[in-house]
DNA sequence: GATAAGATGTTA
DNA sequence: AACATCTTATCA
């Protein structure tokens, strides 16, 4: 099925965020390919006080501010990395994290946004890599059409700030979902 | 330079 | 509820 192109990630995080979900998600590392679903994003923006590009560009938060349909990958806890998908045009900021996945390839450990880069060797080197690609090492597809009943929209997970943003999604009753 | 906080996960 | 563990941003 088509892969998704830059337009597809050039438009409101919002949307995109919602829309990602039932995509499949495809990481080739040594030779093999390893896939799964996107069962749960969330969504952060420019205008959102949790979001890292907030207080505007730093070393880091410049990656936010790029191109739509490249990877921002962060460390977190100095233990777990992140994988987000940049979105909005080009200068600005906004993206949505990866946070659970239903193993297509034998994966474990999926639910979960730094488990999933754990089991599917995404690490800061794949910071700012295009995912529209053809041979990227990291694409995403369309798989699963999920029908908006089917999608739960709640709070985000794990911050501090912007707390009550109901700007986190979900596929309704998906076992591999992250849990609180 | 120092410091505090952080988009997490595991263990108890 | 504690903690593992270190990058990043901010301030001096």
């Amino acid at each position: 099925m088509g892969i998704l192109a830059k337009n597809f990630f050039n438009r409101n995080t919002l949307e995109v965020a919602r829309e990602l979900l039932g995509c499949k998600l495809s990481r080739k590392f040594n030779g093999k390919v390893l896939s799964g679903v996107i069962v749960e994003t969330e969504a952060y923006t420019r205008d959102d006080p949790a979001c890292h590009a907030f207080n505007g560009k730093t070393p880091r938060s410049l990656t936010l501010f790029k191109q739509p349909g490249i990877a921002y990958v962060y460390m977190i806890y100095g233990m777990y990395h992140c994988l987000n998908f940049v979105t909005e045009p080009e200068d600005t900021a906004g993206a949505v994290l990866i946070r659970a996945l239903e193993p297509i390839s034998p994966l474990e450990n999926t639910n979960g946004p730094g488990k999933l880069c754990r089991e599917m060797n995404i690490t800061r080197e794949l910071n700012e890599v295009d995912i529209t690609g053809e041979n990227s090492v990291i694409r995403v597809e369309n798989h699963l059409k999920v029908p908006a009943k089917n999608i739960i929209t709640t709070t985000r997970i794990g911050i501090k700030k912007a707390v009550d943003f109901p700007w986190r999604f979900y596929i309704k009753d998906n076992l591999f979902v992250s849990k609180k």
